[in-house]
DNA sequence: ATGACGGTCCAAGACCGA
C-alpha cells in the first residue's frame, strides 16, 4: 500500500496537475492540504473517475484538506478537538480495512505561525499541543497510525538549504520543534529520515528563484506509529513535480507499506 | 543592485502563505 502527502495549494487551480499525478502514480490513499475551497466546490466527479474514494474538510478561501483513497472508507473525523473556538479546517482522518488489519490516516496542515509576534504563533504552538494529544489517544489503540501533511516545521538543520536563514521563522524556532519533539518523542517515526539521510526538500518558494537554486525546506512529514513503522518499505519524494507545469510550491511524498 | 510568486476572494487589490 502507498500514501502519500501533498499540498497542492488549491484544488482548482491544481486539477489538472493533480489528475495526471494520480493517474501515472496511482497511490492508494493520498492526504492534501490547502484545497482552498468549500467541500461542495471540490472537483469530485473528476477524481472519483480515477477510482477514488473522497472525503474532505473543506474551507472558503483558505486552507481544507481531503483524503483520497482507492479503499473505501470504515470511518472519518473531521477537525482537531481540543478548542471549539477554532473554525480553521486542518485536519481529516480516514479508518481503512486491508487484508492484514486496519490502517488508520490522519492527515494534516498544520498552522504556519508567522509572523511570530502575531497571535498566528501562540495558535500554532496550541495546535501542536492539541495534536500531541490527539496522537496520544491515536497511539494507545496501537494501530498502524500514519500521520501525514504539511507539517510547517523544518526538523533539522539539515533539512534547509540555509539553516541560519530560516533559523528563528515559526518553522524553525525552539518553541516549535520541542512541540514536535514531543511528538517524535512518543514513538512516531520520521518515515523520510527513517529511510534516507539525503536532504530531500518537498518545498521550495515561488519566489527568488527557489526552485532554479534548490532553495528548499523540507515540512512534508509521514510521521508513523510503530505498528506503520514496522511495515514501512520505503519513501519517495516526487521532486519532479515541481518543475512540471503550473506546480505548487509543493510536492508528493509518497510511503510504501507491507499492507495488503 | 534590483526585482523577483501565486491562489482566492471577486472584479481591485487585500489577504494569505512559508
Amino acid at each position: 500500500m502507498r500514501i502519500a502527502t501533498w499540498n497542492i495549494n488549491g484544488i482548482n487551480a491544481r486539477l489538472e496537475s493533480v489528475l495526471a499525478w494520480l493517474d501515472e502514480v496511482k497511490p492508494d490513499i493520498v492526504g492534501l492540504q490547502e484545497i482552498k475551497t468549500i467541500d461542495e466546490k471540490f472537483p469530485r466527479e473528476e477524481i472519483e473517475a480515477l477510482g477514488y474514494n473522497i472525503e474532505t474538510h473543506g474551507q472558503k478561501g483558505f486552507n481544507g484538506v481531503a483524503l483520497l483513497s482507492r479503499v473505501p472508507f470504515d470511518e472519518v473525523h473531521r477537525g482537531l478537538p481540543g478548542d471549539d473556538s477554532d473554525e480553521q479546517a486542518r485536519l481529516i482522518e480516514g479508518v481503512f480495512s486491508t487484508e492484514t488489519g486496519v490502517v488508520r490516516v490522519c492527515n494534516i496542515y498544520l498552522p504556519n505561525g508567522n509572523p511570530v509576534d502575531s497571535e498566528k504563533f501562540p495558535y500554532k504552538l496550541g495546535w501542536m499541543d492539541r495534536l500531541n494529544t490527539y496522537v496520544a489517544e491515536r497511539l494507545e489503540l496501537e494501530e498502524p497510525f500514519v500521520l501525514i501533511g504539511d507539517f510547517n516545521l523544518i526538523p533539522t538543520g539539515h533539512d534547509t538549504h540555509d539553516a541560519k536563514a530560516w533559523w528563528g521563522d515559526a518553522l524553525f524556532r525552539p518553541e516549535s520543534l520541542e512541540k514536535f519533539r514531543i511528538l517524535a518523542n512518543m514513538g512516531m517515526t520520521d518515515a523520510l529520515r527513517a529511510t534516507s539521510s539525503e536532504p530531500s526538500y518537498t518545498f521550495w518558494d515561488f519566489q527568488g528563484g527557489a526552485w532554479r537554486r534548490n532553495a528548499g525546506i523540507r515540512i512534508d512529514h509521514l510521521m508513523l506509529s510503530p505498528h506503520a513503522a514496522d511495515r514501512l518499505e520505503g519513501v519517495r519524494v516526487h521532486k519532479d513535480v515541481r518543475g512540471q507545469d503550473k506546480p505548487s510550491d509543493h510536492v508528493p511524498v509518497e510511503g510504501t507499506f507491507a499492507f495488503a
